[in-house]
RNA sequence: GCCCGGGUGGCGAAAUGGUAGACGCAAGGGACUUAAAAUCCCUCGAGGUCAAACUCAUACCGGUUCGAGUCCGGUCCCGGGCACCA
């Protein structure tokens, strides 16, 4: 009888006691494979039913990995830094941190209950001083190599609250708790500057073995668009003002020019008439926040400078706008504008009356014209087409000095610091005139101080503000110093995580240079696709400054990426307590075993695509294990194991081998479940089981279903673990079957089955199918015109 | 609006351009049982028929091909991401 309970409690006992999974990061001896899943933030709702979607497949390619000879390196960790902890901590007037242990120490608990084969002595959480150490170190590093900057960025201000918030917890202009008014106020950040690497981060997408999907979500974040930098002089100043723009052949066609109100340029040169004006529409686009100036999208804005400007092609002169349609993030934060040809300055010319040269032939009466033709009213350019006019306006421009050809990016530099307690202590000191230095290296970690009170005061200064003196005031060289109050972003902690599994304990270094080397890229990482850009751009931005600095020697940190879908409730909808429809992981484990669940969610369907739960499926997936156990099962059919081959399970033997070869490489587990299946079917139908088919099936088997996999492998006499058994190979001349079936088609369409020797010549096939008397029938006396034929497969009578 | 996915039985899904629906779930029938559970056997896309033959069928329309779920063009719907990006 197939009594999970027991089987899984008793393997779990034995891996922990025996070590099982422990991996020996100094044996080179092996070949390695680095598999990885992203780490979880460890939640105060526990382990959800999705989370062992993407960690059962890495445990199977891990599994199947040892089995084939490799030393694997399968670790787990906590992402353990994040906001519902410190929100917690105020709430209950505690330490964030117990309640993050406690979380840690439930969520180890469930994921063990798994039978994940993870490596615990690798195990840190992002929390640990002796982990965020590092994560210091590396900013630290940034800062001495001019990348990380403190600037006055605008950010979501509750005053009500005294907190700064994120996007998602502002809803409508209102905060999410309590619904008071949010402002955007310019504060004080720390900045990375992400954008130094925007042309590696983008050229090194190309060699990765990624989702496609997930390359160009990347490529279009980093935004590169290539295009002319334009120098516009001002009609008596002698101050100018650069665009940027992609569609440099349209320039005969610029009437007018924008500058963002963020523009330095605007209040310097706006002229005495309009500055009442400007600075009145300065301060209410700075009062919109990013919701806001979205919201009113259709409408656009703008006033003007009361200057002018000379368009260098053709030395006219046109007016100056402000307008918050041009973003100062963005290029060069001013644009020139052609009505005719973009939609966005035809709204604008229309609403203010501003004169509009066509340039390329097409009709513009009610809408701009976007697409390619021939240019007119362009002097030199006319008659091109864009690409032509485009280098051919380019090339004047370089040669008067007045235009430069530049790769732009949509990617902007990364706010990294937060108004928070339970982060990362930024490990700088400022000086009594607030400038920076860098905490020295060998006084890291700076850590988090204990504190009476975790909320921001309500003038919006960081919880640290309120930190004890001794923590607060340090001299230096007979200088004095505060520190930083402001900590890291939740992002910080999982940018370089991968690299610390690799030498977990190491108090000198990161880690181990040579274990780095020998380790690195890792070869597998599954996680979520919610993390496409964010997570995925910054980790290979901190790799890539790494990599600069020699502590690791390749480019990229993830050879191989793979996202695993969505489980959703059983009614198709996303998982949630307001749906009702959640399924909590430990009820599954406790109703129908860990080895049910694993396998029912690497069967319902591809690992990339969500799936909805189904009760009736993990029912059916808790059958097929006690059909197979039963095969090894002294009191059923044990008897039938013979060490003779009678050759019944041949072909279904040597195809399911072959099958999880291929698939398991392609993470496609649910065929290779399947063929599982036809397997087992195939063994009750057969009088005698060859015990070492049984025993190769109870191998794969086991990658899915470890725990009754270990439960067989010992009923099958053995008395070590089958972690690290070899894998089974299969033999291709007992998958050639002697006869085939071909499908007869008459005109393409099938109209019989036939079966001949795998062997039979166009000719033989031929004569057999013309004889049946179906075919017969339908080819009447009409002559054959053609005969299509492929062996094996098909032959097809053209009529 | 743009970008990326996806649309196949009652359901989850298979299918190097070559017999559409493998495998499983659900359902129905039968065997075993005093009975139930479990297990085993059979049926199971729609129409059609006593049974067959046959016809229709992979969101829709068209194309390429001896042959299209698969390739190409267009349309509709669903999901995800991004968004005044010059």
């Amino acid at each position: 009888m197939y009594d999970y309970q027991r089987i899984e409690q008793k393997w779990r006992k034995y891996w922990e006691d025996h070590k099982t999974f422990y991996c020996d990061t100094h044996d080179f001896s092996k070949p390695k494979y680095y598999v990885m899943d992203m780490f979880p933030y460890p939640s105060g709702q526990g382990l959800h039913v999705g989370h062992p979607e993407g960690y059962t497949a890495t445990d199977i390619v891990s599994r199947m990995k040892r089995m084939q000879g490799y030393n694997v390196l399968h670790p787990m960790g906590w992402d353990a830094f994040g906001l519902p902890a410190e929100q917690f901590a105020i709430a209950n007037n505690t330490h964030p941190e117990g309640f993050t242990r406690a979380n840690i120490a439930h969520f180890k608990d469930q994921i063990q209950s798994l039978g994940l084969s993870y490596d615990w002595s690798k195990e840190f959480a992002t929390i640990d001083p002796s982990y965020y150490k590092w994560t210091q170190w590396i900013f630290a590093k940034m800062f001495e190599n001019d990348l990380a900057y403190v600037d006055n960025i605008p950010v979501n201000y509750c005053p009500e609250l005294g907190t700064v918030l994120a996007n998602e917890e502002v809803i409508d202009g209102k905060s999410e708790r309590g619904g008071f008014p949010v402002i955007r106020m310019p504060m004080r950040q720390w900045v990375l500057k992400i954008t130094a690497y925007a042309d590696r981060l983008e050229k090194d997408l190309d060699g990765l073995d990624w989702p496609k999907s997930t390359i160009e979500m990347q490529k279009n974040w980093i935004g590169a668009s290539s295009g002319v930098e334009i120098t516009f002089d001002i009609v008596g100043h002698k101050e100018s003002f650069k665009v940027f723009t992609t569609r440099v052949d349209t320039l005969f066609g610029c009437t007018y020019c924008v500058l963002a109100p963020e523009h330095p340029l605007v209040k310097k040169l706006v002229s005495e008439g309009q500055r009442k004006e400007i600075e009145k529409y300065i301060e209410e686009s700075s009062k919109k926040s990013d919701l806001l100036r979205t919201a009113l999208a259709k409408e656009k804005t703008g006033v003007p400078l009361g200057i002018f400007a000379i368009n260098p092609i053709n030395g006219k002169e046109i007016p100056v706008y402000v307008g918050d349609y041009v973003l100062g993030s963005y290029g060069s934060g001013a644009v020139m504008a052609v009505p005719c040809h973009d939609e966005r300055d035809y709204e604008f010319a229309k609403k203010h009356n501003i004169p509009m040269i066509q340039v390329l032939e097409g009709d513009v009466s009610e809408k701009a014209f976007v697409d390619d033709g021939k240019h007119i009213n362009s002097d030199f350019a006319n008659g091109m087409n864009i690409s032509e006019a485009k280098k051919a306006i380019t090339d004047r421009l370089i040669s008067i000095g007045k235009g430069k050809v530049v790769t732009n990016y949509k990617l902007r530099d990364w706010i990294f610091s937060r108004q928070r307690y339970w982060g990362e202590p930024i490990p700088i000191l400022l000086d009594e005139e607030g400038k920076p230095r860098a905490e020295d290296l060998s006084l890291l970690p700076v850590v988090l101080p204990e504190m009476d009170e975790y909320s921001p005061s309500k003038d919006g200064k960081p919880p640290l503000a309120k930190a004890p003196k001794s923590w607060l005031e340090v001299e230096k060289d007979g200088k004095k110093y505060t520190r930083e109050t402001n900590t890291m972003p939740q992002w910080a902690g999982s940018s370089w995580y991968y690299l610390r599994y690799i030498d977990p304990n190491n108090d000198k270094e990161l880690a181990d240079p040579a274990l780095l080397k020998h380790w690195l890229p890792v070869d597998l990482y599954i996680g979520g696709q919610e993390h496409a850009v964010l997570h995925l751009l910054y980790a290979r931005f901190w790799h890539k400054f790494l990599y600069d600095l020699g502590v690791v020697d390749c480019l990229e940190p993830f050879k191989r990426l793979y996202h695993q879908g969505m489980i959703l409730g059983a009614n198709g909808e996303k998982m949630s307590k307001s749906r009702g429809n959640v399924v909590n992981p430990d009820d599954i484990v406790r109703d129908y075993g860990a080895d049910s669940l694993r396998l029912f969610e690497m069967f319902a369907g591809p690992l990339n695509e969500s799936k909805p739960w189904s009760d009736t499926g993990i029912n059916g997936s808790h059958r097929f294990i006690e059909r197979c156990y039963r095969l090894v099962d002294e009191e059923t059919y044990f008897s039938r194991i013979s060490t003779t081959n009678s050759g019944e399970l041949d072909y279904s033997y040597n195809a399911l081998v072959k099958k999880a070869n291929e698939d398991f490489d392609n993470l496609s587990f649910n065929t290779t479940i399947a063929q599982m299946m036809v397997f087992i079917n195939d063994c009750y139908k057969a009088k005698s089981l060859y015990k070492p088919y049984i025993e190769g099936f109870v191998q794969i088997f086991s990658c899915i279903c470890p725990f009754v996999g270990e439960e067989m492998w010992e009923k099958l006499g053995h008395n070590e673990s089958i972690a690290y058994s070899s894998w089974p190979t299969f033999d291709e001349s007992k998958l050639v079957l002697e006869s085939v079936n071909i499908a007869v088609a008459i005109n393409g369409k099938t109209r019989d089955v036939i079966s001949v020797s795998k062997d039979a010549s166009e000719e033989e096939v031929s004569k057999i199918a013309l004889s049946s008397p179906k075919v017969a029938a339908f080819i009447g006396d009409h002559p054959l015109r053609k005969t299509i034929f492929v062996k094996g497969k098909i032959i097809n009578f053209i009529i």
